[in-house]
This record gives structure tokens, C-alpha cells and sequence, in this order.
RNA sequence: GGCGGCGUAGCCAAGCGGUUAAGGCGAGGGACUGCAAAUCCCUUAUUCCCCGGUUCGAAUCCGGGCGCCGCCUCCA
């Protein structure tokens, strides 16, 4: 399998499982200082995604997440509810997980928290100072970005076109303006910890670096996140990892694309977002799934509610056409040629999903599958010789957490019979030729959710 | 200003040097039907933002424009 990684600038290839079955994931998680937005959700799903695949295909992925839960958001939130940040983190790393459920992701293997690293974060640091890569400024500590020589490698940036760009503002004890913070003294009311420098907190570049080798070890296989991330969030975290171990800290980074509004980045201060719960509830788990996927994970992608609309008409697409043909019961053998046909088309899935993850063509594939499956069928084809397609359709979605659900109605004995009462009523009504009471039973039966559809071989009923 | 990305039909979107330029949504026409629904068939990009170049051959590579976006400050 290829991957576009950001370090590379190009495709690099993932060993085979044969030769290294155990891969070592990393994607960064939220900060939970209130619910997540749609927005954040992309990396969530598509790197949900693409694990799942990973382990379709016979890795073994440890797939860590971390939950940033010290943070200064965090201490903003506490003050403005009177709460303790303890309790504001507590109680959205809970609303975290919920939504997580909520887009049908996986949950990963390990989810650290910041909180619990703080000690190996300090032991982290002083290793850091040790070495001369980082320096003590009154109770804080930074990095010293001069000291690591590949520092910018991961964006394309300088230190000096840094400089130039020249917002950067020389902060308070830093010896150069880029430097960044890996320990900050404690102000008065914020929460703390005990360090060799004094009372304070970590700062945020340094818990993925601890947690992820902690968890997975000095070099990641994969690392991955949005692409808002790269600068200077990653780029600092290889800056740390790779002055203390000197060895790549990850072999893959994977930066999504961000989602847009009109063409604008979501994101809470714009205050173009919603929240990832809400579109969830209003167009399902798979629509939103199929949403993110439909698109290539690099790219931008625009939300809108139509986009939305779209997705959940593609997926009920599919979905119609498995619940057709499972209704059916028994399989046939199909001919030769249609099962070619197929054959081919599963291996133009996978080439795709083999190619830079490209989810978009394999669910354009997906619909391929569906169109040769009723072409076959309307020039005469059994419907129970495209059994074979639901199963395959299932089985290669799996990953994508796509087209899972079995659609079986589940009504009692009972009102099945009183809906086939109605049905035989309705069908003699239609022989008398009584048009009127026939089509007022199908509207009012598809009311209750009871869809009728004369087909050649008889009325069939489907629940919705 | 620096770094990175994007621009393909009415809309969304694959495509990575040779394919009839995928797929979805929408629209129009037809088949089926008492009418629907569902389904199927046909149509909807001779052309990929523009201009040059490389090549037997370019949406795909190179150069130059134009437009949009992201990062350079917390951000998935």
C-alpha cells in the first residue's frame, strides 16, 4: 500500500504485513474543552478508516489517540463556568467518547490523557536540558529550535524564512523568538505540578511525544492528524523526539485536508461549525461516514447540507439494493461472465484503497457493483444469483464501517400478518379495478412507515 | 512576503503519460405500471481555469499567468 506522506512529499510505501505485521498508529485526538465539531470528526473517520483497512488486511495496528486534557482552553472554560478544569476535561472527554460511537469509529487500542504523562513529560524535558537542547528561563522551559538542525524539514520552512515572515513575537526569557515552550510556570488558580523548575504545566507539543513513545515506541509507523497540525505543532514534536533519540520519529505522516464552509475552514472561532452530534443525528452515521469518504482525505472538503443530502441518498442507494436482494431467500450460482465481471470490479477496489487510501474510488466502485448487479438483473438475471454482490459489498465496506446494518424488519408475527391482511385486501380491491381505497391503503400504510411496491412477481412491503 | 495545496459536466467528485474522461446527485426522454414507487435503458464534458513548451501521444510532466484555500498565532 502507497501513502502520500507530508515529510516525503510523495507516495511511500507501507511494508507488506508479511514482512511487518505490527503497526504503530498514532492520530492526535481532541482537546476536550467543549464538543467536538464536524469538522474535527474528518481525521476521526478517516484514519478510523483507514486502520480498519490496515487490519483487514492482515496487520496488527496499535492504534493510540490521545485526549489533550491540560490546556489552556480547558482553564478559560473552568473559569468562565466555575468549574475546575479537572472537572470541564473530565466531563468532554466523556462527551468525546460518545461521539466517537455516535460516527461509528472503532475505538482505539490506548487513549492516554496529558494528565497521567506529566511525570514522564518532565523526565522527558530534563533528558532535553541535558542534552542542550532545551534551556531553563525563569520557572519556564524551552526548546531551543537553533539547537536541532532538521527543525522546519516536515513543513518546508526555514528558520529563517520564519524570521522573516516576522510575527513572531520574542517571548518572555526566550533565547530565540521561534523557540517554544516545553514547561510553563504556573500562574496563580491555574492547575500544576510539581517540577525541578518549580510549580507548572507542560506544554502541548510535548505530550504526544511522550504518550506516543510510551505506547508505541521511539519511531511511529504512522502519524497522522489535520493539516493545520503541521506547523508547528508536528514540527515541534519531531524537534523534540529527534534530538533525544536521533532516530526518525515517524516513518508516515498523514495530514488531512480540512473541512470548508463556502470555501472557508470550520472552526470554532470563525464560528462556522456544528457540532458533530447534531449532523449525526440529523442525517445518520453513514451519511456522514460516506460524506468524508466520497472525497480523496487530503483534499478540502466543503460541507453543506446539501453535500449531506447527497451522501445519505448514495448510501439508501446501496442499502436498497441489499435489502432487495437478501429478501430473497437461497442462492444461485451466477454465470461465468457476471462473476468476471465482479471479480474485476473487487480488484479495482482494492487497487484503489492500495493507492494513497483513495476511499472515493473505491465507493464509486462500490456503486459500479450495484449497477452491474441490476443491469444483470433487468435482462433476466435470477436476483438470487446477485447474492454474491450483497456479500461482497459488505465485506469490502467493512473497513469503511459502510453498509453494516441489517435491514431486516423486525415486527412481530403478529403485525406481519395484519400487513399481508391489508395487502391481499388491497390486491382484490386492485382486481375490481377500486383504484381509490387500493391507493388510499398504500398512502396510508407508507404513513406508518409501511412502503408497498407492485412488482411482477406480487406486492412486496418494506419498512422504513 | 515565505511554505503547501486546489481549479475536471448544472452540482459533488475519481483520475498520477495512451481508458469510450469513473461514480453520485440533479435534469430531460423512454420501458414497466390502472396510477405510483422501485428498477432498467438512453441523453446531459470532443474536453479537463488560461497561455506556451516537452512528447508519436498530456486532464495528467515542465514554464508562465489567473482564481480560490490552508499554514506561518490556539486550531483536526
Amino acid at each position: 500500500m502507497r501513502l502520500w506522506s507530508t515529510l516525503e512529499r510523495g507516495l511511500v510505501e507501507l511494508p507488506p504485513p508479511e514482512e511487518k505485521k505490527r503497526v504503530g498508529m498514532y492520530v492526535c485526538g481532541p482537546t476536550v474543552y467543549d464538543l467536538i465539531h464536524i469538522g474535527n470528526a474528518r481525521p476521526f473517520i478517516v484514519f478510523d478508516a483507514l486502520r480498519r483497512y490496515l487490519e483487514s488486511r492482515g496487520y496488527e495496528v496499535v492504534y493510540v489517540q490521545n485526549i489533550t486534557d491540560i490546556d489552556d482552553k480547558i482553564i478559560n472554560r473552568a473559569k468562565e463556568e466555575g468549574s475546575s478544569p479537572e472537572e470541564i476535561a473530565e466531563r468532554f472527554a466523556r462527551e468525546y467518547l460518545e461521539d466517537l460511537r455516535a460516527l461509528g469509529v472503532k475505538l482505539p487500542t490506548y487513549q492516554p490523557r496529558a494528565r497521567a504523562y506529566v511525570d514522564k513529560m518532565i523526565e522527558l524535558i530534563e533528558e532535553l536540558v541535558a542534552k542542550g537542547h532545551a534551556y531553563v528561563a525563569g520557572g519556564d522551559v524551552y526548546f531551543s529550535v537553533r539547537s536541532f538542525p532538521d527543525y522546519g524539514k516536515l513543513s518546508g520552512k526555514s528558520i529563517d524564512d520564519l524570521l522573516a515572515g516576522a510575527r513572531v513575537e520574542p517571548g518572555e526569557g526566550k533565547r530565540d523568538p521561534l523557540d517554544f515552550a516545553l514547561w510553563k510556570a504556573a500562574k496563580p488558580g491555574e492547575p500544576k505540578w510539581p517540577s525541578p523548575w518549580g510549580p507548572g504545566r507542560p506544554g502541548w507539543h510535548t505530550e504526544c511525544v511522550v504518550m506516543s513513545r510510551e505506547l508505541l515506541g521511539e519511531t511511529l509507523d504512522i502519524h497522522a492528524g489535520g493539516n493545520d497540525l503541521v506547523f508547528p505543532h508536528h514540527e515541534n514534536e519531531i524537534a523534540q523526539a529527534e534530538a533525544l533519540s536521533g532516530k526518525p520519529f515517524a516513518r508516515l505522516w498523514l495530514h488531512n485536508g480540512m473541512l470548508t464552509v463556502k470555501g472557508e475552514k470550520m472552526s470554532k472561532s470563525l464560528g462556522n461549525f456544528y457540532y458533530a452530534r447534531d449532523i449525526v443525528k440529523l442525517y445518520g452515521t453513514e451519511a456522514v461516514r460516506y460524506f468524508y469518504l466520497s472525497r480523496h482525505w487530503r483534499k478540502p472538503l466543503d460541507f453543506s447540507i446539501e453535500a449531506l443530502e447527497e451522501a445519505q441518498k448514495a448510501v439508501e442507494r446501496v442499502y436498497k439494493f441489499l435489502t432487495d436482494v437478501e429478501l430473497v431467500g437461497g442462492e444461485v450460482v451466477p454465470p461465468q461472465e457476471f462473476s468476471e465481471q465482479l471479480a474485476s470490479l473487487r480488484i479495482k477496489f482494492e487497487e484503489e484503497l492500495e493507492n494513497d487510501f483513495n476511499t472515493a474510488g473505491a465507493l464509486a466502485v462500490l456503486q459500479e457493483m450495484v449497477n452491474l448487479a441490476r443491469r444483470c438483473e433487468a435482462t433476466g438475471l435470477d436476483r438470487r444469483a446477485l447474492l454474491g454482490v450483497a456479500k461482497l459489498i459488505r465485506n469490502l465496506s467493512e473497513p469503511l464501517g459502510l453498509f453494516q446494518k441489517e435491514r431486516v424488519p423486525t415486527v412481530s408475527r403478529r403485525t406481519e400478518e395484519l400487513i399481508g391482511l391489508l395487502v391481499e385486501l388491497r390486491a382484490a380491491l386492485r382486481k375490481e379495478r377500486n383504484f381509490r381505497l387500493a391507493d388510499e391503503i398504500r398512502a396510508k400504510l407508507a404513513a406508518l412507515g409501511v412502503e408497498l411496491k407492485d412488482t411482477p412477481q406480487g406486492t412486496v412491503w418494506t419498512l422504513r
